[in-house]
DNA sequence: AAACATGCGGACCGGCGGTCCGCTTCGTTG
DNA sequence: CAACGAAGCGGACCGCCGGTCCGCATGTTT
């Protein structure tokens, strides 16, 4: 890759970024993100192939962290922790990455809303979860409850819990649902 | 309301079922329907007032049956029951619901993408499965666990399901996770 | 039949995601 | 350094869509 090119690439996250900041999911067209990046709108396109890819590239971004935590060990989210603890380790995660990213989290829906389940991030996240459900709670059917598990981080509903009570409130729920779930 | 415009109000919810039925939730636009209906694009405008409007009245229409089933007593469905079975009772008949018209539920969710907390229907079919699992499950956050619940009709996560199994393995795997979440 | 309210159709608008192609820039090679 | 091919660029352009608007037609009432 040319180095104008690696360069535009990374103007454009950046742009995208702070467009989802400043006004919230809504509005943020590719002509906006553009402009914004000080980039013509091909430019666009040829780095990121559409509006789906380039949101799936920015929440992979943003996961990595998260993404490297659960294959190190050493942690409650690593290899080695027992599946319940890691479970619910992960799920609190993933609710402080929904808060920190909820603006992000709601255009990445709308982007892949046709087949979610071709996302990169999404089907990561998906066999994890469905892997330590498998091992914490054999009685379930570990991919459907994954997907359940998984819904709880929906941008909407996420949105809606945090009004009243943030993150915390948002973890205490989820986590109300996992133990129950992990109960059977 | 005059006798042209309940003639058409009923050639536009015909022509939307044909459309969906024939093909799929995708590429359905309003102009397309008008068309099919036999209409002016402006006279779906004015019955329905947006996309969003059109989709919820159809779903409405297809839940009616549903809605009645559980206000009447008598049934499993119905006032009465004991809450552990009515709602697993209303879960099964949601799958039903969501198998025969899997393409509206699609189509549905993505027109009310936008606050999907404010479509009559789920706000209903979410007030009652809020309720009987806060009488079921005590010690659940019933508001979320209602949500999550109901996230297994999401269009495509039933598709996917019901892709091996039809509607019984969709109504298994939800019955799963919510006698799990009842055992709490 | 006349007069009024209601409803109708479809041209029109702004905006979007996505494409295309003539021009520019990069980086390599001798 | 000159020059050349490859890679990248930008923004005009396209088709489509949801939604609006208004002059005309149709139903209803008296």
């Amino acid at each position: 890759m040319r180095s104008d090119a690696t360069r535009n690439r990374e103007a454009i996250l950046r742009a995208a970024e702070e467009l989802l900041d400043a006004h919230g999911a809504e509005h943020i067209s590719l002509d906006r993100v553009a402009a914004a990046a000080g980039v013509g709108k091909g430019t666009v396109f040829r780095r990121f192939g559409s509006r789906t890819g380039l949101f799936q590239e920015l929440l992979a971004e943003r996961a990595a962290a998260l993404a490297e935590a659960i294959e190190s060990p050493g942690s409650p989210l690593g290899p080695g922790a027992p599946p319940r603890e890691r479970l619910l380790a992960f799920l609190d995660e993933l609710a402080g990455l929904a808060e920190r990213n909820l603006a992000l989290f709601a255009a990445h829906e709308r982007a892949c809303a046709a087949d979610k389940y071709r996302d990169p991030t999404y089907l990561r996240w998906h066999a994890h979860v469905t892997a330590l459900v498998a091992a914490a709670a054999p009685g379930l059917d570990a991919e459907f409850a994954a997907h359940t598990l998984l819904a709880s981080f929906d941008a909407d509903l996420a949105r809606h819990v945090m009004a009243e009570g943030g993150a915390d409130r948002l973890r205490a729920s989820v986590r109300g649902v996992a133990e129950a779930l992990l109960r059977a």
